[in-house]
DNA sequence: GCTGATATGTTTCACACTGTAACAAAGTCT
DNA sequence: AGACTTTGTTACAGTGTGAAACATATCAGC
């Protein structure tokens, strides 16, 4: 298959044409979309005997299985087709943890093994290594062939896997696809972390037509989009680097020598930090957890800095929504303990700022994939760069 | 050729890919990246046959012609081919402007034929068959075969050319490119007005490479955006509809029943307004002229209106550029002599509001077309649509 | 001025893929 | 039981690309 993450002008020959139409059945197939080879037929457009000889490929590679006969409709029962999810296995590494996590797992995602590896401040040449190492000590217990591997990463990545600048992690335009790709002879995948959420979230959320942004707030802010039904990194691999957007002129000092950027403000680092302040306490060695923090500052204060971070995370979605017009928000937020309340509060916000009619159309949720978002991400990162496939 | 306009799973066969590599030869040679058979091989990446067979098909269609003989470097000298700008002619509509102006122009843009019709207030269906009615009488005189039919509206316009709300146009769920397509017995491509107008700007910007945003400032204000090569119009047809986004809680009333819509501050009614309020004059009857303004306002209020603006722009600018990374950003404003004093506004507040790096590298331009942008605009969606040039 | 080298453009042919038409297979309905 | 329907396959024609060889036209060097 196609190692994908290049670009340019790309030649259409009956070749090209074949693998696009390949894709294009796996991927009905995995979306649900149809069952059968008739089915498929009749949803991808393709003629019959084409579709038989894509699905024979398939079914010979072991991607695709028959598991069974469907009832028959008046005539000859269809012969039922499914993506066998246990037939190649993924790497997945989210970079954006210390230390990094890793694992193997089948196309569904089910993990065989997982790995916690480096020092919370590896990083340069030695995160290199730490990164290749850990594909090379999971890759050997695969059972199943390796489709590829997938790194989520903090910083600006390009399509083709470059990382552009990743300061935490001591990179700048480190071709760290290409590296991986050599030194693991795997196919590999690497995209900015939210990017990657945004990718998993776009395959499982339903209601994602073809378009869908994932917010996540921790230490910093960043959101992933998917726009057109396409992974949008924009023009520098910059796309939803908001955290550092000033959002409140001459507001409090930032890490980046600015004043007021969302990050002071809606931060999870922020947020304790308000609600220390409002209390009266000492914000060092709080929890990140909105249910200890009340315990020990008070419903209040903690109600009250939710409420702020709120407010202003629910402004800056309405001018995601107004610009690039998604439907669908998905937040991941580090804070424990936090729930409708807090929703309610955002989507207020959000409807006030927007024109009503807008503002009812646009769904916010948290993800439900808690801490392991960015993980899932990236092994979406390898499902869709070698099968096409946007859902697990 | 293709209609376009269409979406959904689409079948990848011989033809279809012969039309990619067509539009693919067109495309490199309208933009000015080769000029003889052979070099077009090298751009594309087909083979020598392959280019030739396309070519002949393109001189047949006279679209293309061979100009000359270049000079030879070592070898047999190539012959030189360009794209013939008048082998087709496109009508051109402008709905944003009442009346509306229509144009029959070649390919280059050039015009020769120029109509503006229809009252104020002309709307609903007997706009339809106002532009249905410019369309009849403007084709017929074409010199060359028409291409087709670009129309640029505002409202929403999703990509197979339904105009899904247009309010001032009385237009819901008007299926408009089809509507042309079956009375006129040309093809037609619809879309939103500052959608057309960054298609052109994107295509004749050089630094635009893959990336542009225009931002128009009227009565209304409006976003257009070219997002990896593409127009962006959202999930719902409403991408850069920023005009009642809610910047000010709480300030002026709106006509959409909001207070504090961006709207109410930089549209040119509310720039108006604000200088005219400054200086204690009668905001109605004021021109759409900034010169004209400081004469009877005087400088101080104009500049001061102007600042607040332009401050405004440049903060939402910032988000914008935070949010889809585009470094390329295209005003166009309906008052009339406001230059580089305003664009400074802008640019200060973006860089202000954006990390150090990131502002740095964002252009802001005002639109070199005038009034005539949207025009323009309409004639790029034919040329988008129907050859799959960027350029005219 | 002739010869070899070089780049352009065309012809010929093999190869790959899709779609149509016809057919076999396995059910349902009357 | 026989007609009908739907599924899946086989055979073949049509269309398109690419590789190799070839014709063509110029430059460079002797």
């Amino acid at each position: 298959m196609d190692t994908g993450q290049r670009r340019g002008t790309r030649v259409a020959s009956s070749q090209s044409a074949r693998q696009v139409n390949l894709r294009s059945v796996l991927r009905t197939l995995a979306a649900g979309e149809a069952d059968s080879r008739a089915s498929l037929a009749r949803v991808t457009g393709m003629a019959r005997p084409t579709v038989t000889r894509l699905v024979a490929e398939l079914l010979d590679s072991g991607l695709v299985a028959e598991v069974g006969t469907g009832s028959s409709d008046g005539g000859k029962p269809p012969r039922l087709l499914a993506v066998n999810r246990s037939a190649r296995q993924v790497v997945a590494i989210d970079l954006s943890r210390r230390p990094l996590v890793a694992t193997l797992a089948d196309l569904a995602g089910t993990e065989s093994a997982r790995h916690t590896v480096g020092g919370a401040h590896t990083a340069g040449d030695r995160l290199v290594a730490a990164v290749v190492d850990v594909v090379s000590d999971l890759a050997p217990r695969a059972t199943a062939p390796v489709a590829g591997v997938g790194v989520a990463t903090p910083g600006l990545v390009t399509r083709d896997g470059v990382v552009v600048e990743a300061a935490n992690l001591g990179w700048h335009d480190l071709r760290l696809a290409s590296i991986l790709q050599e030194r693991t002879g795997l196919p590999a995948w690497v995209g900015n972390d939210a990017d990657a959420a945004a990718l998993v979230e776009y395959g499982t959320r339903a209601g994602a037509s073809d378009g869908l942004a994932v917010v996540r707030i921790g230490r910093g802010v960043g959101a992933g989009l998917v726009l057109a039904g396409r992974l949008h990194a924009g023009a520098r691999a910059a796309a939803g680097e908001i955290g550092h957007l000033v959002v409140e002129p001459g507001g409090h000092p930032c890490s980046c020598g600015n004043r007021g950027c969302l990050e002071t403000v809606i931060s999870v680092p922020s947020i304790v930090g308000q609600a220390a302040a409002a209390a009266g306490a000492d914000p060092a060695g709080l929890p990140w957890d909105a249910t200890a923090l009340r315990h020990r500052l008070g419903d209040e204060a903690v109600h009250a800095a939710l409420q702020a971070a709120g407010t202003r995370l629910g402004a800056m979605l309405a001018h995601l929504v107004a610009i690039v017009d998604v439907t669908e928000i998905v937040l991941s937020l580090e804070l424990e303990g936090v729930g409708e309340e807090f929703l309610e509060t955002v989507r207020t916000t959000l409807v006030e700022r927007l024109l009503p009619i807008d503002g009812e159309q646009i769904f916010v949720h948290l993800t439900d994939y808690g801490p392991d978002l960015i993980l899932h991400g990236a092994h979406a990162l390898v499902l869709a760069g070698a099968f096409g496939m946007a859902r697990p």
